[in-house]
This record gives C-alpha cells, sequence and structure tokens, in this order.
RNA sequence: GCCCUCAUAGCUCAGUCGGUAGAGCGCAUCCAUGGUAAGGAUGAGGUCAUCGGUUCGAUUCCGAUCGCGGGCUCCA
C-alpha cells in the first residue's frame, strides 16, 4: 500500500499507510495519548479520530486541553443535552446548538417551556448518557438521503438547515450518531460520550429561529463544559465573584443612583455621590476637548418636528423618539445632537481656513428603547451623549480620525480601561452617498487605525446608512461588549442640510461631518467603570476622597475643622462624628470604598495631625494635615488609577 | 416587542399546603466615650408591586398590567 509521511509536533516524521485515521496515529505513538485524544489537527484544521489521513500532512493530536479539543467537548455536550431533551421530552424539535465563549446552547422548539426543574432532569438524563458511553460515529450522507430521513422525524429546523446547505452546492452532510440519537453536524466531536466529564446547564432563554422575530420562538437551553470539574467550579466561581461587581448591585449599595418604577424604566436618578463622580470625568472630558480645539456648545432638549424632518429622523428614527404636542404643533425630544450643531454651524459662512470645526456638548438625548433591553445604566431610554460634531474638508478628513482615535484611546487609557475591543463597519446594502465617498472613508477610518497599529475586526455591511464607523466596545464584568466611543463619517446630514465652506476658489464646497463620542454616553460609561473598579474608584475621580472619623465627642470639633480645610482646597470630604467605636466607623467606610480614612481623636487635635488609613495599604500612620494635603493633591493631579 | 424567571420593611432575605407576616442590617431613643473591619438595650417601620377573578376569607391560587433579572431581536 502507498504510504503518505506525517510529522509531528515534535519534528519527527512518521510513515503511514496512505488512509490511516489520526487515531491510529495516535494508538502508535501511545496507547495513553490515543485514550485521551479527542480530535486531530491535520495542517492546522481540526478534524475526528476516525478522519482518513490522505496525503503528506503536519498532525497535532488534541486532548481536551487545547482550545480545539475543549471545543469539540462543549459541541458534544450540546449534542448530548439534546439526545437528553429528546428522551426526556419525546417530540421536541431540534433546531440549532453551536458552541460558543464559554460553553454552549441549543434551541429547541418544544410545547410549553422548560423549567428550572426540567434542566435538573435533563442534566440527570445527560449523566446517564456519559454513562452509557456511546462511541459517536461520522457518517456523510447525500442531501437528499438527509432530507428524507429529517423530514420523516418531522425535523423542520434541521430540513431548513439541510436545504440550505443544498442550495450552496453542498452535495453531501454529515451526521454525527451517538447510540439512539443522530444530529446534522459538521463536527469534530468527542469520540465516545463518556469522556464528556464536567458540565453544567446554565439557564432557558427565549431566542427566535434564526434570530428572526417573525420566525417562531424557539427555547434555549445554555451550559457549559469544562475539562474537569475543579476548572468548571473556578468558571463558575469566577461567574460569581463577576456579578458581585455588577453596577447596579454597587449603584445601590454605593448610592450612585436609581431608578424608580413611578418616573419610568431606563430613566438614571443620579444621588449625590453619582452625580460627583460623574462630575469628576465631566471636568476632565471639559478640559481635555478645551485642549484640543473643541468648542463647548449646548443646545436645547426639544426642538419642533419641522426639524426632525429636515434631518430625516422624523422618518429613519421615528419609533425611537418620544413626541411633545403643545399649541398644535409637535416638538420632539431629542434623540441626537446633530441637528443642533449643524444649526450653530450653519449662523454664518465658514472659510477653508477656519476649518475644521469642532463643537462638543455633553448632550442628554432620549430615546425609546424597547423594554426588555434596558440594562442598569447600560442600556436606558435617557442619556448624556459626550457628543461633538466635527466639520472638515475632504483632505482633512483622516487627520480628524486619527485625532479622534488617539483622543478616544486616550480617554480610555487615562480611565485604567483595558477591556475593550475595536471593530470597523463597512458599507450596508442600504446607504446614501457615493462610491467614492464611501470608499474614500472607510479607508480613512482603516488608515488611521492602522496607523496606530490597533487590533480591530471588520463588520462587514454593520456601518450606518449614512457612512462607515469605527466602534470601541467596552465589556462589562460578565464580559459583555457594549458600544463605548463611536466614530461615524456622515455623507447624509451635510447633503439634507446643506453645509459647506467656502474654498480656496471662492466657490462653496460639501463639508464632511464626523460625529463622535470618546466615552460613549456618561450613563454606560461610568456603569462600565463602577464595574471595573467595584466600586473601588481611583482618587481623583472616587465620590469622596477622604472620610474624616472622629475618636470621640471631644474630637468632632477637631473634625470638622480637618474636613472644612480639604473640602476649602476642592477636595471631596465626607465626617463620621457619630457616637460610634472607630472600628465600626472603618469598617462602614471601608465597605464604602472610601480611598482615604482620617482617624483623628485626641493625639491629634492636640498636635494638629491626622491619622490615614488607606483603601488598600491599611493604616498609613499619622502626619500633618499639610502632608496628607499634599499627598491627595498628587493624587488627584497624577490622575493615578492605581489603589491607594 | 418576544420567551422564561422573579416581585414580602429603606437594604438583604425567611415565611404563609388560603385564615392579613418574621430575621439580620439600617433608622430613632437611651446606656456606654470607645484608638484602626460590627459595644449593649428599647422602639418605630409592611395595602406582602398594581388592578381584576376564584373563595366565607387571597400576601398565598388564576388572569392582566407595571417593573426587575436572563436571553432573543433591535440599537442613527
Amino acid at each position: 500500500m502507498e504510504s503518505i509521511r506525517v510529522s509531528l509536533p515534535d519534528g519527527s516524521v512518521i510513515e503511514a499507510p496512505r488512509g490511516t485515521t489520526i487515531g491510529a496515529v495516535a494508538t502508535r505513538l501511545s496507547p495513553r495519548l490515543a485514550a485521551r485524544a479527542i480530535l486531530g489537527l491535520v495542517d492546522g484544521a481540526a478534524h475526528d479520530l476516525s478522519y482518513p489521513i490522505t496525503a503528506d500532512a503536519a498532525i497535532v493530536i488534541a486532548d481536551e486541553t487545547c482550545p480545539e479539543g475543549l471545543e469539540a467537548m462543549r459541541h458534544t455536550a450540546a449534542h448530548i443535552m439534546a439526545q437528553a431533551v429528546l428522551r426526556v421530552f419525546p417530540g421536541t424539535k431540534l433546531a440549532i446548538g453551536p458552541t460558543i465563549e464559554n460553553g454552549f446552547y441549543y434551541d429547541f422548539d418544544k410545547q410549553g417551556s422548560f423549567t428550572p426543574d426540567d434542566l435538573e432532569r435533563i442534566e440527570a438524563e445527560m449523566r446517564k448518557i456519559v454513562k452509557e458511553d456511546f462511541p459517536i460515529a461520522r457518517e456523510e450522507v447525500p442531501v437528499d438521503e438527509a432530507l428524507r430521513r429529517l423530514s420523516d422525524e418531522g425535523e423542520v429546523y434541521k430540513t431548513e438547515l439541510v436545504e440550505e446547505l443544498a442550495a450552496h452546492g453542498e452535495q453531501t452532510v454529515s451526521l454525527y450518531r451517538q447510540g439512539e440519537f443522530y444530529d446534522l453536524c459538521r463536527g469534530p466531536h468527542l469520540p465516545r460520550t463518556g469522556m464528556l466529564r464536567a458540565f453544567k446547564l446554565l439557564n432557558v432563554a427565549g431566542a427566535y429561529w434564526r434570530g428572526d422575530e417573525n420566525r417562531p420562538m424557539l427555547s434555549r437551553i445554555y451550559g457549559t463544559a469544562f475539562a474537569n470539574k475543579s476548572q468548571l467550579d473556578e468558571y463558575l466561581r469566577l461567574q460569581e465573584e463577576a456579578a458581585r461587581r455588577d453596577h447596579r448591585k454597587l449603584g445601590k449599595e454605593l448610592d450612585l443612583f436609581s431608578i424608580h418604577e413611578e418616573a419610568g424604566a431606563g430613566l438614571i436618578f443620579y444621588h449625590p455621590k453619582g452625580a460627583a463622580l460623574r462630575s469628576a470625568i465631566e471636568d476632565f472630558w471639559r478640559s481635555e476637548h478645551a485642549r484640543r480645539g473643541y468648542e463647548y456648545v449646548i443646545t436645547p432638549h426639544i426642538a419642533e418636528s419641522t426639524l426632525w424632518t429636515m434631518s430625516g429622523h422624523n422618518d429613519y428614527y421615528r419609533e425611537n423618539m418620544y413626541f411633545l404636542s403643545i399649541d398644535e404643533k409637535e416638538y420632539i425630544l431629542k434623540p441626537m445632537n446633530c441637528p443642533g450643531h449643524i444649526l450653530i454651524y450653519k449662523t454664518r459662512t465658514h472659510s477653508y481656513r477656519e476649518m475644521p470645526v469642532r463643537y462638543c456638548e455633553l448632550g442628554t438625548v432620549y430615546r425609546y428603547e424597547r423594554s426588555g433591553v434596558l440594562h442598569g445604566l447600560l442600556r436606558v431610554r435617557g442619556f448624556t451623549q459626550d457628543d461633538a460634531h466635527l466639520f472638515c474638508t475632504p483632505e482633512q478628513l483622516k487627520g480628524e480620525i486619527t485625532g479622534v482615535i488617539d483622543f478616544a484611546v486616550y480617554m480610555l487609557k487615562s480611565f485604567g480601561f483595558n477591556e475593550y475591543e475595536i471593530f470597523l463597519s463597512t458599507r450596508p446594502e442600504k446607504s446614501v452617498g457615493s462610491d467614492e465617498n464611501w470608499e474614500r472613508a472607510t479607508s480613512a477610518l482603516r488608515e488611521a487605525l492602522d496607523s496606530r497599529d490597533l487590533a480591530y475586526s471588520v463588520d462587514p455591511g454593520e456601518g450606518v446608512f449614512y457612512g462607515p464607523k469605527i466602534d470601541i466596545k467596552l465589556k462589562d464584568a460578565l464580559g459583555r461588549l457594549w458600544q463605548g466611543p463611536t466614530i461615524q463619517v456622515d455623507f447624509n446630514l451635510p447633503e439634507r442640510f446643506d453645509v459647506n465652506y467656502i474654498g480656496d476658489d471662492g466657490e462653496k464646497h460639501r463639508a464632511i461631518m464626523i460625529h463622535r463620542v470618546v466615552l460613549g454616553s456618561m450613563e454606560r460609561f461610568t456603569g462600565c467603570l463602577i464595574e471595573q473598579y467595584a466600586g473601588a474608584f481611583p482618587v481623583w475621580i472616587a465620590p469622596v476622597q477622604a472620610k474624616v472619623l472622629s475618636i470621640g465627642e471631644k474630637h468632632v470639633g477637631y473634625a470638622r475643622e480637618v474636613a472644612d480645610e480639604l473640602a476649602s482646597r476642592g477636595f471631596r470630604v465626607e465626617t463620621d462624628l457619630r457616637n460610634e467605636k472607630i472600628g465600626h466607623k472603618i469598617r462602614e467606610a471601608q465597605l464604602e470604598k472610601a480611598p482615604y480614612m482620617l482617624i483623628v481623636g485626641e493625639k491629634e487635635m492636640k498636635a494638629g495631625t491626622v491619622s490615614v488609613r488607606a483603601r488598600k495599604g491599611g493604616d498609613l500612620g499619622s502626619m500633618s494635615l499639610g502632608q496628607f494635603r499634599d499627598r491627595l493633591a498628587s493624587d488627584v493631579e497624577s490622575r493615578s488609577c492605581a489603589d491607594v
């Protein structure tokens, strides 16, 4: 028989008959390896152990410690779950069951829904299937046979998937069988169900078939699987820890903000401490904009619908707007700041010599968001965008974009943010503007990212209809992504409002407009910031920078003096003068996550000092008030994000 | 908007197989005047989310609404 050369990770090469399987190679190398093996990487592509190697290739035998192996394990867990569901609830139809980051899910069409009790029953059945240790076999079948078998069983969703594969020119599809169960699947999978070790079903959720809200609502079960129980437990522990950083929980505990049923969902009330935090962010924001040639503007919260008809919002954004009717006139609560900035720009002509014009505003907007999408501070109906609109010439576009990217990255860095991902969204199917403009703008965005060596992924067709954009998405405690900073080029509004400038030829030219935010919105950014620091904010933005704790009644006056002195220098200070033991006051201040506690009693009063205790550093001993003031001032001025 | 879950004191939660409710923390008052993560006592505080239905009787069972949470969809 003809032989092929198989090269291995250690550099060695073995000869094997053509068509030998990955599993056979593994067995030949080591029975122990073969027993643990899940799949093989053939020239980098993952395949089952049963896959025949037909040409010279580089092979890596993989178990669940490598990403491909773990993914196969999770995928098999999804199949075992589906098998269990069919056993426990016969007649349930299968939709799709892929792996996702950290786990897997499977969508089912079942009469009625799954309850938490059902999950336990399904889990128990899954353990049985694991114990039964079925071999998992791949079977390649012609499309029409697959269709016949699936439709015989009434698997309408699977049938649809195969039809789609056929429409894409596939002649055969692969089925994976384990015991009485089989499923349409590309694979690869574990060799046997008995190899699934540590798994857990997590929760049930609704999901539309194919993500289309006009199609049936299915029941999705989420689960996860790991190489062993300790890794699974560790994952679950980390999830619990993340939940403790939840900004909604901390917002309540730290008295930062609240949401009220009687006022409406998605509307934020900032308490004094939340407002202090936000103001600290805003003060920094304003000064950074002033430094970069932005001009601060303020525009009204409502405007007549005429304006929104001109801008196109009345047509394109109608479902998201709030309407007010007064004296037979219709007003709209602003969902965006752009039209207002354009009105300001257009109050006079602009020479090319003064371009670019950069207007910025902390503009509060209101958007009707569907009830199911609201989420703490991260998705709300009323929010303040840290907005700006740049009007520039075509030649200036790239420079402006680069400037904004640098600005956004600088802002994130200033707040110690490193959990984010960058996306470039290109032209969607429905769009306005010329090919030339789109190309120019998209490459300007791309070149700006490349010139800064920023890693990004492309979202093809995900741009807005008026232009391409760059999104920087922030991660929350649970790893979910939320759009923060965004830079959007707009070809539409300048046309609609005839936004222009006078060129060196004395003629009018169309200005290009860039919408951008460098934080996102104050709400979303604050929410992410709370989770980033688990409420223990850096000194420069902490709502309370120092808390003065008096030992006894006799020291109340001195404690007040200390607090007043610091407050008069612009520091945010609180006092705790209650008749409580010092240990109690310290405990509370610590739970409130105040960066510094100043303990004042007999000693300090006589010596004019304060005893300082830092949030992280603990007891720092006593120092003069002046020394402490300098320390605080240096923390604030350096805007250090390190804990104290 | 859709699917599922949940809703009891300011907060975190028990509880009631249908007979109008409890704890801890917090708060108030009093005692204690205390030196680096919880001193003690007493007390106030609830239309058990809202509106309907079933029932002799509903916080409990059923339905609707509002809202929270997990997803899906959406996100100019």
